[in-house]
DNA sequence: CGTAACTTTGATTAGTATCAAAAATGGTGG
DNA sequence: CCACCATTTTTGATACTAATCAAAGTTACG
């Protein structure tokens, strides 16, 4: 079946969707990554998540009234975007797509606990440990890289809002990480040199990520 | 239309499922509280949400294969436990029912999203404050409280465990709510005597609730 | 080649963790 | 109904992680 979308390109940095609105339709990734975050009243950001090619964001906005955090590019985006009322008619017609959106939403939320567990408990060495490993596997899972060595899409200060850690500790902590040999870096390029001790200092488990699951999930394979 | 299922009562701190485990059920809550935690390798706990009678939790164990958390009873308990099957048919029959299983879920992840933002950007007074406030309406909206006094069905320690802080921290914080004249406390009884302070601390807004469209899902209403 | 964005470094401080122990509370059996 | 025990809450003293503030390098880009 074809399903009826426009496409459209974003520039780092623009949003998606904005707390408080209700968008008329969600968006299938076509290339680039895509973070999800919320602010506080004093203009802290906390990123939720991250998401790459091949992946719907806001699902949300299609089941939901309101947006409770907004959408934003994180580089530069192609997206595909599907009219709400198409999503709807779509997992009311086809019971298969209501299990996959079903299952792409579990497994986000998985994630999400998994980041809190980050966030609420571990330190800040485990923390950074932990993105590393999880970005490189979700690329890999995706078919977006091959190797150990990848170019993060985020600056410090972004990684920063992701863990709950400030900027200048994220950079301190991840030459710390590079110093002990666990990693290697050039600019925003990760090459991991041990990841048997990169896990272990995240305690990185990738059960979380149900990536067997995930690939029952038409959605979430990229379209190139 | 009927539901085949068990009816299953537990104790307080039993566990429902297991980190790893593939149960053969889901379980509605009946009565009383049921929290979702994972554990750190040293053991730290960080507790990840919290469900009230009439909530369906592990959801999850019907359509991912395995479980990534822990649940446990808050409170004692009794739970209908709901075969992994009957609920996956009752998704393809239904659309309805799918799709209030996927609302039910958008609104998990939204909950899950503000306590990251908690967790991650906000003061251990600001944490505590807004963790009131989310149990205060959220007891409100499921027709378990009246008033603006509850008794919140945790101990400081597991508090402490939902917001990334020790107990100890917890426990001043708390005083010093109550010396601000923001709440009253009587045991684990909490009387709220200033809502609109106390949200203005805990930067409470409870968008991320969607409590509009959890009305439409017939799942989240108790059944006394 | 100048400017803006990003990374790195240093010095100081605030917020919480940690460790230890005393007080209060609640449940149970005698 | 009381005494006792386990659990939970409260208090105090000290240590440490990470925040904050400030500024110097570095890189990328128009």
């Amino acid at each position: 079946m074809s399903l009826e979308h426009d496409l459209r390109s974003l520039k780092r940095g623009e949003c998606l969707v904005e707390e408080g609105e209700q968008p008329d339709d969600c968006r299938l990734i076509g290339s680039g990554f895509v973070y999800r975050n919320k602010l506080t009243c004093d203009g802290k950001r906390q990123i939720v998540s991250i998401h790459l090619a091949g992946e719907i964001v806001d699902l949300h906005n299609s089941f939901l009234n309101v947006a409770d955090h907004n959408v934003q590019a994180l580089t530069d985006v192609e997206v595909a975007l599907i009219p709400r009322a198409a999503m709807r008619r779509l997992s009311v017609d086809y019971p298969a797509i209501a299990r996959a959106l079903l299952i792409e939403t579990l497994i986000d939320a998985s994630i999400l606990r998994e980041w809190l567990l980050n966030v609420g408990q571990r330190s800040s060495r485990a923390r950074i440990a932990h993105l590393i490993c999880e970005i490189a596997l979700r690329l890999r899972a995706a078919g977006l890289i091959e190797a150990e060595s990848y170019t993060i899409p985020m600056i410090q200060e972004e990684i920063a809002d992701c863990l709950g850690i400030t900027q200048v500790h994220v950079n301190r902590t991840f030459r710390a990480l590079a110093e002990d040999g666990l990693i290697e870096r050039d600019g925003r390029t990760i090459n991991i040199i041990n990841w048997g001790a990169l896990t272990a200092v995240g305690e990185f488990n990738p059960r979380y990520l149900h990536l067997c699951e995930a690939d029952a999930n038409p959605g979430r394979r990229p379209s190139h």
